[in-house]
Formats: C-alpha cells, structure tokens, sequence
DNA sequence: TTGTATGCGTTATCAT
DNA sequence: ATGATAACGCATACAA
C-alpha cells in the first residue's frame, strides 16, 4: 500500500495524497479527510526512506557522545529528543568512548543516512575535520557542553574554564592553599582541558603554586575516583581539600577517604563539578557546579531546527551560565 | 556524484559499483580497487536512503527506554550499540517517558523509517498491540530487562519476580519480619509489577503477613525514594528493613533514614534492586541484585541479527542470572 | 486546489 | 564476473 494506490482509490492523484501528509493546508478539507480515511483502513504506511531519497535530506538527527549517557547526558539527550519530536525528527545515536575509529563509523552513518544535522557532545581534535566535511555537505552540527570562542561553529554549552575556576576559587575562598586536582582525560577532550586550565588559573590568579603530585588525571568514573583519591591520600603534605571536576571522579574520591578513616569536610574538603543527579544524594552532600543539562539539549536541538528554516546565518553560539551548588563538602580551612 | 557517475569514469556499469560496495566478493579485486579509489577522489558518499527504499528495509533499528537512560540501562544500551555497529547499523532512540501518546509517535518513526527491528526496554501493556503491528509488518521486535514466559515474544531478560523474591528473602534470612517495600509505578510496567510480586510471594512463602502500610510506590527517582522513605519511618511499628526494588530508591532512602539520625544497617537494614554504578559507593555500600546489562544488550541485538538472516524461526527466549549481591546495608535481626 | 510527469540513487533480476 | 534495465515510493516543478 502506497500513495499510488491510495490515490486511486480516493480517484486523485499521487500528488494530492502526498500533499494531504506534508503540506495538509494545500488540501480541501473534505478531501483530506477522505484520503486519510482510506489510508487508516488500508493500513498504510508512509515511507520515510522514498521521501528521504526525494528530498535528498532526512529526517533525522544524529547525536554523538564520547562517554557514558550517564548522569549529566542522559537529560541532554531527553530535552533533545523531545523538542525534534514535535517536528517529528528521529534521532540516530552513537557514542565512541573516544575510539577514533568507531567516531569515524559513526559519522559516516550519519552522513550516508544524510541526516539533517549532527550534534556532538564536546570536541575532539578529530572531530574538527570530520565536522568541516559535514558542512561541505550542507549538514549543520552543534557542539554541545562546550563553548569555542572565536570559533565559526555552532554551539552551546558551559564555560567550563569557568565552572572549573569558581570551584576552586570557591576552595581558595575557604582557605584552603594545598588544593587536589582529579580530572578526566584531558588531553583527548578540550572540554576537560579547559577544566583544568580553570583550576591552574584560579590558583595562579591566587599566587597558588600548582603541584602537579596532587594532579591525577584519569578516566571518568567512580573507581577511577576513588583510585586517584587513595593516591592523593598518601602524598607526603597531603592536600586540605580536592577538586574533582567531575562528580563520578568525586563520589570514587568519597569513598576512598572514608576507608582511609577520614571525614569529609572535617578532614579534607571535596569539590565536585557536574551536579550529576547522584550529588545531592551523597553524604555528605556534595557541593559542586551546575550546568543546565535540559537547556543544552533544548537549544541544541533549536539550533538545528532554525538552520532548517533559514540556512547560511552566522553561528549560533549560546555560553550559559553554571551555578555553583554549595552543599556540605567543604569546610573551611585555617 | 553517485554510482552512476562513478560507473561512468570507471567505464563499468553501475550496478558493478553497487556490487563492489555490498558484496565486494563477486567483484574483480583489481576492479574493485579502482572503483574504490574512483569513489575516494570524488568524496562519494553512499546515499543509504535510496538503498533502504529499493531493500524495502532500512539498516537500523529502533530502540524505546520507557524511563530515563540512567545507571543501568545505559550499559545495555552501549552494548546493543556496539553490537550493530559491527554490522553497521544504525540505531534510532527514543524514551517515552511513561506517555501512550509519546510512544505511538516514537513507534510510528520507527514503523515508517522500516527498521529493521525493534528493541523495546520492557512492557507495558499499550506495547502489545504496537508490537502486534510491527510483527505483521515482518519487522522482529526483542523485550529487553524482562522475560514473558509461555508468549511468542523475543526477550532477554532477568526474572524480576525472582530477583526481589531472593532480594527479600535475603532479608528475611537474616531475621527481619517486618519489610517495608519502595517499589516503582508498577501499575504502568510489568516488569515493576513481577518485582512486586516476588516481594510478596517471598513474604507470603515465610508466612508473614503482606502490610500495605509499608508499602509505598512511586515514580523511580532519588528524591521519590527519599520522600517515600520519610513516610515509612514516620509509621506506626516501623519496619526493621526496607527492600527498594531499585536503587534509585535505595539511595534516596539512605539520605532519608541518614536525615531522621539512623544508621544503616544498625538501626534499619536497606536492600536495593539493579547494581546501579553508584550502589557500591553509598554510604554504606548498597548490598542488591545484580542483572547483566551488557549481555542483556549484546543478546538483543543478537537475536535481531539472526532473525534478519533467517526470518520465521521460534521466538527466542533468555532468562539470564541475576545475582544478589551483599554489601553493607543489611545486617541481622532478632 | 489538483493533476501530470519525472527523477532521486540504489538494488535486483535477468541476461551475457 | 559484469551489464542493461526496471523498479522502490515519494516530492516537486510545472501545468491546468
């Protein structure tokens, strides 16, 4: 059952059944509802992949994550997926776990299936080419959780330097000088590197010297949190309080001063970055910083939308704000 | 450019370019290179929209999460990514957060891009009929997380009913008779509902008595475990441990009991459902029954996989191990 | 408002 | 192993 065949039922024309789908105010009304009759009682199916291959766009989107859909994604994701859903946009979904090889799969899915614009949450040097060839496409991308001032991409996020800067500013403030640092992967994603240059200039800013012995870099998770805490712990001068700029680093790094005996913020303050759902749940209550998760996936999902309608503006580039959530990790330090 | 126009510089003909692309095999290597390297010099890009219509199948599938993409069901989700991706398909999302109307809409997607399957994380009972319609159109669908024992369903999935039935029994091994229950909408999933039924069954078995008075049910969250918490502690012979038959609860529950100056395990003991990652990092550790998410994922899109490859065979059926794993939040009671 | 006619780029059948 | 040709089902330019 096609619109072939609904159209002769009806005794129109393709033409006409199509338009009755897509563009149903170029319709007769009572047509319409005659056509949509027929199709319901015939079972019919639209078929997406003709109209795609017609309209030589898809409608999809396809969003690409580095890391877990975990705490902090997983609302980004859902405010994406539910403002494409009212232009009835399906979303193609991939993550790489930072496999370069898999990224490349992935974005050479999306553009075979000629989606309609690509989201990326955070930025990779690879990234950077792959994301030119889908412009050379006419395929719109937003980067997301990340801003890159200066750039001419798409994007919106957090200003993670600065998330990362009023943490430990936040930590400065409450007198602690010897400050720890857990943090991801820096050097794969810039989004992490630019937490980490937060930390160093909030304390350079603050005549702090930065240790790298207090520095850990790991990958993103409580075991690898808790890890790199344990090592932190041993550290001859052992830091009065830490900075995970992650909250999945901050819970691991919880646990492990608990089973070195300690008590958080009594013995050691600990800053978390994120405010992944689980924060507030901690105990103690981890203080941390939040970016607005829905609204990242929201805007993103705008963006793309607006490039549809209106191609060739500027970049769209939105920086919102993060808000430092102060619950009862740290204490202050004399 | 498309595969005409490389047939034309490779003096071939199209349907030799086609071949070379999707059954390499029966294509002369020496030709194939060159057609290949035609293809590259051109930035051709396989346009897989044209070749879902003509195969009247699309090379993805469809995956539906009735609830948030959260600790558990990421990792299934990853897995069933991996897992297509090695056959290059691609994999189209969509939650439904609990709304019927939400869930057609998503459905519907998935039925007009023609997927080549679908996965679906759990049943609800306006599921049904959808899956119905999805298996008189040939397209095979997998439930996820649960097994329908005696249906003609796909599924792979842990026995709920037994996870929380062991889970309270653990507890009732340990000497409580008095075991409040923090459960989920289990009028909207079955899965919730077995869940339920396990708890009751292991108490009716040990002849003690069903109160519904402990028993609370709301939506799966953090702070709905932590409110639902509260409401058991405020009653009249408080229960001696609490099973939440998700961990989500579980650790809303702990910051509850830790709000109203208990102890867990000493003053009450606290059993959770599902090995959320953050289980093991409470405070105390969270003992729970494990499900192996991976698998579950893995097998799924497994069972999608073979039955594309040899359609019309008996439904096929998991029932995986889960397992109970004891922590530090349940301790004995006399 | 509706109809006519054509083509999007691939795959598949049949032939060579 | 390769070629010729005909669909797949829809959208759209143009005509009426």
């Amino acid at each position: 059952m096609n619109m072939n065949e609904i159209a002769k039922i009806a005794g129109v024309s393709n033409a006409t059944v199509s338009r009755a789908f897509r563009t149903p105010e170029k319709v007769r009304p009572e047509l319409k509802e005659k056509i949509f009759k027929i199709a319901a009682e015939n079972h019919y199916v639209y078929n997406a992949s003709a109209a795609d291959l017609k309209r030589r766009v898809s409608n999809t989107v396809g969003v690409l994550f580095q890391q877990r859909i975990g705490a902090v994604f997983s609302k980004t994701f859902m405010a994406i997926q539910e403002t494409l859903l009212e232009k009835n946009i399906s979303v193609i979904i991939g993550h790489t776990q930072f496999k370069p090889e898999v990224e490349s799969q992935l974005l050479q899915q999306f553009l075979e299936r000629q989606v309609a614009g690509i989201i990326l949450s955070g930025f990779t040097k690879e990234n950077k080419t792959l994301i030119k060839k889908f412009s050379s496409q006419g395929i719109p991308s937003v980067i997301i959780w990340e801003i890159l001032k200066g750039s001419d991409f798409n994007y919106v996020g957090i200003d993670n330097h600065n998330a990362a800067f009023k943490a430990t500013e936040y930590l400065i403030g409450l007198g602690h000088r010897r400050i720890g640092l857990l943090i991801g992967p820096y050097q794969k994603m810039e989004r992490i590197q630019n937490r980490y240059d937060g930390y160093k200039d909030a304390l350079t800013k603050n005549k702090i010297e930065i240790d790298q012995s207090i520095v850990i870099s790991s990958e993103l998770g409580f075991l690898q949190g808790k890890e790199a805490m344990h090592r932190l712990l041993k550290a001859a001068d052992r830091p009065s309080a830490v900075f995970a700029a992650s909250d999945y680093l901050a819970m691991g790094a919880l646990k492990a001063i608990k089973e070195a005996g300690m008590k958080v913020p009594k013995d050691i303050s600990l800053m978390g970055l994120d405010d992944a759902e689980f924060a507030a749940y901690c105990d103690p209550p981890l203080s941390t910083v939040r970016g607005p998760a829905r609204e990242i996936g929201k805007i993103a999902a705008k963006i793309l939308l607006e490039i549809k309608d209106e191609p060739g503006l500027p970049p769209k580039q939105y920086c919102l704000d993060s808000d430092l959530i102060i619950r009862d990790s740290c204490a202050p330090h004399f």
